[in-house]
DNA sequence: CTAAAAAAGGATAAAACGATCCGAAAATCT
DNA sequence: AGATTTTCGGATCGTTTTATCCTTTTTTAG
């Protein structure tokens, strides 16, 4: 559903607004730890993230990442990392599927469209019910 | 959401399918025609769906493909070419998410993969709706 | 001011995926 | 039987995605 760089991008996101909340910022190698990523592959995703304007970078000694200051819903991380392409392309490829020139399935993929949308949409990365509780990161 | 391969892969058959409603078996070249696929890529797309149970082959001059002499779902299409991980992995990739050991967006993702389950699984690929009417398979 | 910490960025490597090539095997037709 | 049609199967190639390496830049701390 997601591509990798997309599965490390919203855990990363959710880690720093865990650590946030404890009002610590997070160091790179702290997230890869966290979330058990390549460090390298992971440090590019928070630059695309930074750029993305998801995430403030600081450098230099007791520099990290901080969550931008603005409302950043899941819809904004996978957008950012992965495009808008699961919520708007033909699930078949097709360049000219639409609603009056459908795919055969275009119907049929409606309402999961429409729920993947809601989601992303719905949902806050500062949201307590992602934050708290036992959820895990890794394995 | 799907891979190029899974995409190529239910394009044919609802192809074969429509083709099939006409009393024609149907050729890799009426195929790839049809859909808009590369010809070699497309022969062993149809061959991991022959091996899986989906199509009938028949080699030859007047050869082809035809469906399977059973019931075939799309779910039967996407699980054969590209495993069921969309309806079954943790969307963030983790191999210990579970409903007693979530990671932090399976709650949020039980109603989408519950959708697209759902889906897949009462679409047959001689339904009506996704043979008749003007759909496009290609550009 | 210097040294260390940390992110940024470029170059490269490895793996997965998508696509192509070409000869072999099977079935049909004359 | 021989030629033709069509699928089968192995080898290979190209692109994208994932991952690593190494140097540079910025910032802080002493």
């Amino acid at each position: 559903m997601f591509s990798k760089a997309c599965e490390y991008a919203i855990k990363t996101m959710i880690y720093v607004a865990t650590n946030e909340k404890k009002g610590r910022r997070t160091g790179l190698k702290e997230v890869t730890n966290a979330i058990d990523s390549p460090e390298a592959f992971t440090a590019k995703i928070l630059q695309q993230l930074a750029k993305g304007g998801l995430l403030e970078s600081h450098r230099g000694p007791g520099g990290g990442f901080l969550l931008a200051e603005r409302k950043i819903l899941l819809h904004d991380v996978v957008k950012t990392i992965d495009g808008d392409s699961l919520m708007n392309a033909c699930v078949l490829g097709l360049k000219e599927c639409s609603g009056s020139n459908p795919c055969p399935v275009h119907e049929d993929f409606l309402p999961i469209r429409n729920q993947i949308s809601e989601v992303l949409l719905a949902t806050d990365i500062r949201d307590e019910k992602l934050l708290s509780g036992n959820h895990i990161l890794k394995i």
